[in-house]
DNA sequence: CCTCCAAACGATACGAGGTATCATCACCTC
DNA sequence: GAGGTGATGATACCTCGTATCGTTTGGAGG
């Protein structure tokens, strides 16, 4: 919510509604179900501001959208700072969330080899979850 | 191409194609574009078999789907042990790829802590290139 | 090399997800 | 509080991806 005033852009009626439903949904959601809990929570906003949110989210990093099952993109929510890891089983298509990822060595490499300000990353794994094996 | 046959999916002609055409263009390709591409190289195969075999190589993390830019998802091939690594600048939009990613490490403290078979990763970091400061 | 059949195919129609347009509205600065 | 501009809501549209279905074909087993 700051970091979307302080990026110049106005806070709109809208555009909180859609960062509300993120937020307090602590799960992966894909367009559709955003747009449906914005509908819920403020019946008066339309699709497109729905996407055009979301767009500007996803350039702020704010949001990240990712592919992890069914046809439509997933939006994560990415952490104060910009980061976000998740594992994804193949098999069962589940995510787990990473809270500690441990690439921060990593990622200063990268920054210093690469000539980059790093603003922050996703790290996706794949790999069989316990259950699956 | 062996790790497709190797899958137990049998080797198509239209699976060629796309394959050919993925690993001809060292670029990230988005669907239009590999349709398009296949259509040169193998003009009877059908739009939906290119969709068909970009989905199987998903799920055998030949391939990953990931938003770049524009409105379509791109897809990036994976190296020949199911990992990838790029830069992403958000001003730009441009993609450096990078080779050596410093994340095994991290990635083995990961496996160990959800008790996961790790077979492949994709790191994307976000942040401003040389040129956009 | 031939046969067989499940797996994959090509064509096409369909549907969901996302966007362009445009007149109207409401944040935010002053 | 008023003004201007950025954002909005409604809707029509279009693109990407999928379901369907009869036909073809890769490749294992003889």
């Amino acid at each position: 919510m700051e970091r979307l005033s302080e990026s110049g852009a106005k806070l709109t009626r809208a555009r909180r509604a859609v960062l509300e439903v993120i937020a307090d949904s602590r799960e992966h959601l894909s367009s559709t179900e955003i747009v449906a809990g914005v509908l819920q929570r403020a019946p008066s906003v339309g699709r497109a501001s729905v996407f055009r949110t979301l767009d500007l989210l996803s350039r702020l990093a704010i949001v990240r959208p990712t592919f992890l099952s069914g046809r439509a993109p997933v939006y994560v929510l990415m952490s104060e700072d910009g980061h976000h890891a998740h594992i994804v089983c193949p098999r069962c298509l589940s995510v787990i969330e990473i809270d500690e990822c441990h690439v921060s060595h990593a990622l200063s490499k990268i920054a210093q080899e690469h000539d980059i300000h790093v603003a922050g990353h996703l790290l996706e794994v794949y790999g069989l979850c316990a259950p699956c094996r």
